[in-house]
DNA sequence: TTTTGAGTTGTTCGA
DNA sequence: GTCGAACAACTCAAA
């Protein structure tokens, strides 16, 4: 037997199979040592949110589960990355040190110090793609050789590429170490919150490489022939609802796109494509993250640090709360509150009714979805609120500003997305439901509902709020060409 | 270097 | 109800 052990240090890659870091190892025929360390610190400005950290620890316990029937343990330890690992090969004569890639800003130059370190110390570093289809480096302008701002042509240009690889099978069983390492208990990293709030969450989700898988047999069968137009509907379940799987890598971008070019099921290949479209936008996400990493705290159009924000907390908290008086802002944000999880529908039409109604800095945004997200992630999370603020790459233009009436009675036609969430509005008919302020009062009276009371007034008026947006732009523009003259 | 065509997801207005 | 045009100006990417 090949003495040294491999450590397998897992991120947001928890799953065993298509794992290039796991397999790798599993191909020495050493010792294997899988391992996850806890150290959110070190991730700052933006470590795992609340919603994150619970579905972390779903995500661990599956992740022990599935090696420990397999004979073989997940260590968990926590505090700073590169001590514990040094802590790791000095208890275990480690020789080796597997990993699968992140691109976060901060994680990307953590995990460069730590490979450096390691080097020195003579310990073989070694990092793999888990996570993307198309590494951010290798996609690059064909006359420019500079990295993609626009979407469509990011997209041509990864299209050109050889087709990513197959996924890897689940390694063959992992050679088990002479002596475990100790390990605390996931209880010891205090990820699920000390009030249960949780429950909504277990509801809606089953975290973990098996649910995910579940969850693209669901997709698979059900959902994708009718993605294209189903995909835009907040009140059917029309979405692949991937997202929070894919973020902690329970499932990887290989085996979707695999799965959906392979499938016999699928008699369009327009839902295949619109679908691999969307996984397209997550490669873009980190593409630009990638290349441009100043943009989770800054606009990628530098002219928006001129933009006149309002910073007013009241109306930030009505936001976040779901009690704009839109009823559907007001769903997707209890939607958000209760299961972690919005619809991508209804997150532009949040979003751009906190960036361009209420005028508020999309950062604001940024960190709420941040900490309420269950599949936040810092790619999608910056390239989405940049895009619904204007500020981003390829935005929507400034006189784009959706109308959250008009956005509801053509996506949630009947309202069912709206009476599930807003339970007081329930009783309340069309086409009232989409705007209760218009309703006559002998409606409301008859659905039980005092505005002001039951469900709040609008906190702007529509009309006025889009002109003050327009205005907000004007003035942005001026403010620039000034600075040029 | 310069030129040219194009750019996720919308709204409103008037015919 | 449906349809097309206007809503600006700018930047990107390729030729």
């Amino acid at each position: 037997m090949n003495a040294s052990p491999v450590l397998v240090w897992f991120r947001l890659d928890l799953r065993l199979e298509d794992n290039p870091a796991l397999s790798a190892a599993a191909e020495r025929r050493s010792p294997v040592i899988p391992l996850f360390i806890w150290a959110p610190e070190e991730e700052a400005p933006w470590p795992p949110g609340a919603a994150s950290r619970w579905w972390l620890h779903q995500s661990l316990k599956s992740l022990q589960r599935s090696l420990v029937s397999r004979g073989s343990r997940l260590i968990l330890r926590s505090g700073a990355t590169l001590d514990t690992l040094k802590a790791l090969i000095a208890e275990t004569g480690a020789q080796a040190v597997f990993w699968n890639r992140r691109y976060e800003p901060a994680v990307v130059a953590r995990d460069a110090a730590v490979k450096k370190s390691l080097i020195e110390q003579g310990i073989e570093a070694q990092s793999f793609n888990a996570g993307l289809l198309f590494e951010p480096w290798t996609i690059r302008g064909k006359s420019t050789q500079r990295p993609f701002q626009v979407f469509s042509a990011f997209w041509k240009a990864c299209l050109n590429q050889p087709e990513p690889a197959a996924p890897f099978a689940v390694p063959k069983p992992l050679t088990i170490p002479a002596l475990w390492p100790d390990s605390l208990t996931l209880g010891n990293l205090h990820l699920e919150p000390r009030i249960d709030w949780a429950s909504g969450l277990r509801t809606a989700w089953e975290p973990g490489e098996c649910g995910s898988g579940i969850e693209l047999e669901r997709f698979l069968k059900k959902g994708l022939n009718e993605y294209p137009s189903e995909r835009n509907r907040p009140d059917r379940t029309g979405t692949s609802r991937l997202s929070p799987h894919l973020h902690f890598g329970e499932i990887g971008p290989r085996k979707v796109w695999h799965a959906l070019r392979g499938s016999s099921r699928i008699d369009k290949a327009e839902a295949v494509d619109s679908y691999l479209r969307e996984l397209g936008w997550r490669e873009f996400a980190y593409h630009l993250l990638f290349h441009f990493p100043q943009i989770t705290n800054e606009p990628l159009r530098s002219k928006f640090s001129a933009f006149p924000w309002q910073v007013d907390g009241r109306l930030l908290n009505v936001w976040q709360r779901g009690v704009t008086g839109y009823p559907l802002v007001d769903a997707g944000m209890r939607e958000l509150w209760a299961t972690g999880w919005m619809h991508n529908r209804v997150r532009m039409v949040a979003a751009s009714f906190l960036t361009k109604h209420l005028r508020i800095n999309w950062e604001e945004g940024a960190y709420w979805f941040w900490d309420t997200l269950v599949d936040a992630d810092l790619a999608n999370n910056t390239l989405g609120w940049q895009w619904a603020a204007g500020c981003g790459a390829d935005a929507a233009p400034y006189f784009r500003i959706f109308n959250p009436v008009r956005q509801s009675e053509r996506f949630d036609p009947k309202g069912d997305y709206i009476r599930h969430w807003i339970p007081e509005l329930r009783r309340l008919n069309l086409p009232w439901l989409h705007k209760p302020w218009e309703g006559p009062v002998s409606i409301l009276e008859e659905s039980k509902i005092q505005l002001g009371k039951t469900y709040p007034f609008p906190v702007v008026n529509h009309e006025k709020a889009r002109q003050e947006a327009l205005a907000s732009f004007e003035q942005m523009r001026l403010a620039r060409s000034a600075a040029r003259a």
